[in-house]
RNA sequence: GCCCAGGUAGCUCAGUGGUAGAGCACCCCCUUGGUAAGGGGGAGGUCGUGAGUUCAAGUCUCAUCCUGGGCUCCA
């Protein structure tokens, strides 16, 4: 049974079987366009199966080999089916829920008896479809009424397809092959022989319709290709990712850890903290340019604050509370005096005493830090950063590496504007982030525009307002964007930037929000030219999102070869024997007294271990030392990037060198920075 | 939080009920060597934690913590 997200609106689905119309088979091999490995048609910019009727008054039939990224989804699906017919042959009781194809292979879901699915079970599985696929079974296809599909479900017993059936339009459509029978919107590859390239990757649980209050089912996920030769090349590129695995690299190049006592809360080793602060300072730097003012920000707050923003109680799941042992005394005395008698009195009780909770996020404090003073018209567009540490309880399940943690800061900024400067701000921080971005050498950027959720604290009204500020600006900047409906935060919609590391991988990271609402919460006003009070609009960015998240990202589209501008140590001197340290501390005092980060190998190791260690550690720089080094005053340089020995380099230059890439690809091109201001 | 898989030396891992292992890293010694691992020796572990079964537990059972793959959620 398919998912109907998976197909999106991509295939055709004939509305009966029109006995006399032709098949699309019949339509190529009559234009002598049908290949051997054509597995389906496209008529008129929709996918058919071959078997399928074709309209009489159809322009355009052409072919999908197997080969074509539209086959894919097609070769993918049918996997899937043949999966469910191994699976319910080897265990059966088994019932199925869905099974689409996903963006690199495919799934289906499994209600089974009793346990769940071993790696043993996946090769037993792959092996049973291996025979299903020997046997070339015609896929076929069957538009049935719904009291017979409803009849047919009924006799195999399929509880989540009838339930599914149920939720289906018109026209009911079947598929077979063999004797294994499918609800399915199609289409499918024309037999089971053209399954040439299956793999079955892994067992995870899944939510029925992916709801947590629904039964937990089995699901089996898989890849196919099109040929053996694909699959390899699609397995060697996981291999490929693995090696860039943040965490990975994070524990060979000693950047980061984490302990037990301090669940997804990382450590920053010194490496790892070197670049953090990189990475800070890099972003102060655009503060310097952009207009921004820096500002620091307390930890923990009284509650009421958190009422105040909202966050209480909305929030309150991934809030870390905070009370001082007196507010515990405090509570122990109050339950003994007067014991609570229900849930509201508890929740009172408990209330008055853990008075005190962790920012999970900076813009409360801001508000406050914004209305301390009286403002004018004059004060805005305020731009008011904060790195303040964040801590967030997220639940067990869901924390990872780097990317999901418990504790973290975000480059983050509140500008308070008005209405009027919204835009501007808006166009301003779309050239930041692109120069940010292009810095760290993403280039694949992708603007989504998040609207309204259901669940949303505000008027429309003010929604309408935003969700247009927010588009005009981008439409300004001629940038393409696309529209998440019903994705936005719950205090305003957002701009969101998605961009491609290395290997292709999507992640977001910056953001813009507007939000009207905080500044009606605290009441925030601003005198203006008119001398009554105004409300400022306030907006939420972060152009790295958070740091830590960026870090992993990062470190992963580089590889952990982070460019000389960030990494940990930029030179490495390695000395031929310990006749020459003296030397090399020499060389090393001038280029730490010139701002370098340089290490320095004096142990009694070969100089090939030295540099196999150096390698190894990612370091941009090897300056290799040996007498004819001291002799002529320079090291013997060898690159990283360019992975080859340089010869002989005069200190001089190897300063000249360092310095001219101790610095953001940005930085070298002077004409930056002035335009967006 | 839910389903599944793991947790043994700093790291990577072997060890299926009977005296805790290897390689690398670390320390010491020899070697002073010119572009990805020179040689020898030594030290290092209450086998995540807590209960239990057993004459005997790294190994079996239960609980719990942490990590990983997913689901749901998210910067």
């Amino acid at each position: 049974m398919c998912h109907k997200s998976c197909l999106d609106g991509l295939f055709y689905h004939p509305m009966t079987n029109e006995a006399t119309a032709r098949t699309a088979r019949e339509v190529l091999e009559e234009r002598g366009a049908l290949g051997k490995d054509t597995v389906a048609a496209r008529v008129d910019g929709k996918v058919y199966d071959l078997h399928s009727p074709v309209p009489n008054g159809a322009s355009e039939v052409k072919p999908i080999g197997a080969h074509d990224a539209d086959a894919l989804p097609i070769i993918r699906h049918s996997s899937a089916h043949v999966m469910a017919d191994a699976v319910q042959r080897l265990f059966p009781g088994t019932k199925v829920a869905f099974g689409p194809a996903t963006d690199d292979g495919f799934y289906y879901d499994y209600a089974k008896p009793e346990g769940s699915f071993t790696e043993e079970d996946l090769r037993a599985i792959e092996e049973k479809m291996a025979e299903i696929v020997e046997a070339d079974s015609s896929f076929r296809r069957e538009v049935v009424t719904r009291d017979d599909a409803r009849a047919l479900l009924q006799s195999l017993d399929e509880g989540f397809k009838l339930e599914h059936l149920e939720r289906l339009d018109d026209p009911i459509s079947l598929y077979r092959h063999g004797d294994w029978v499918d609800l399915c919107e199609g289409p499918h590859v024309p037999s089971t022989g053209f399954l040439k390239a299956v793999k079955l990757t892994s067992v995870a649980g899944a939510y029925w319709r992916g709801d947590e209050r629904n039964p937990m089912l089995q699901r089996i996920y898989g890849t196919a290709f099109a040929s053996p030769k694909a699959l390899r090349a699609h397995l060697k590129q996981l291999e490929e990712a693995k090696k860039r695995d943040h965490r990975k690299l994070g524990k060979e190049l000693k950047l980061f850890a984490f302990h037990p006592h301090a669940p997804a809360s990382p450590f920053f080793l010194p490496r790892g903290s070197t670049i953090y602060n990189l990475l800070e300072s890099y972003v102060r730097s655009l503060y310097a340019r952009y207009g921004y003012e820096e500002v620091i920000t307390p930890q923990i707050f009284d509650n009421e604050l958190f009422h105040t923003s909202g966050h209480l109680p909305s929030y309150a799941e991934n809030m870390y509370m905070a009370a001082t042992s007196e507010n515990l005394e405090k509570l122990q005395r109050r339950i003994e005096e007067r014991p609570p008698k229900n849930a509201e009195e508890w929740t009172q009780a408990f209330g008055e005493s853990l008075r005190f909770g962790v920012k999970p996020m900076n813009c409360p404090s801001h508000c406050l830090m914004y209305g301390m003073t009286k403002r004018s018209y004059r004060d805005l567009p305020m731009r008011m950063a904060d790195f303040g540490r964040l801590h967030r309880f997220e639940r067990s399940g869901v924390v990872q590496g780097l990317t999901r943690v418990r504790t973290f800061a975000q480059d983050d900024a509140h500008i308070f504007c008005t209405l009027d400067q919204v835009q501007d701000e808006i166009k301003s921080f779309l050239d930041l982030v692109y120069d940010a971005y292009r810095d760290f050498g993403f280039t694949d950027v992708r603007i989504v525009i998040a609207t309204r959720p259901e669940k949303r604290l505000g008027a429309d009204e003010v929604w309408d307002q935003s969700e247009l500020a927010l588009e005009e600006a981008v439409k300004a900047r001629e940038l393409p964007y696309e529209i998440a409906e019903g994705e936005g935060a719950f205090y305003g919609p957002k701009i969101e930037f998605h961009l491609k590391d290395a290997i292709g991988r999507p992640w977001q990271l910056g953001t813009i929000q507007a939000d009207f609402n905080l500044p009606e919460r605290f009441d925030l006003s601003y005198v203006g030219e008119d001398n009554t009070a105004h409300r400022p609009v306030m907006l939420h960015r972060a152009i790295l999102g958070s740091i830590e998240r960026f870090f992993a990202v990062l470190t992963e589209h580089v590889g952990g070869s982070f460019p000389v501008w960030l990494a940990p140590e930029q030179i490495a001197l390695l000395t031929v024997s310990e006749k020459f340290n003296e030397y090399a501390k020499n060389v090393q005092q001038e280029l730490e007294e010139r701002g370098f980060r340089v290490t320095a190998d004096l142990s009694s190791d070969k100089l090939g271990a030295k540099i196999r260690q150096a390698r190894l550690m990612r370091i941009p720089y090897l300056g290799v030392i040996g007498q004819k080094e001291v002799d002529g005053q320079g090291l013997a340089l060898r690159s990283r990037d360019e992975n080859k020995d340089l010869g002989f380099i005069p200190l001089s230059e190897v300063f000249d060198r360092l310095a001219q890439e101790n610095k953001p690809p940005s930085a070298t091109h002077s004409t930056r920075g002035d335009s967006h201001r």
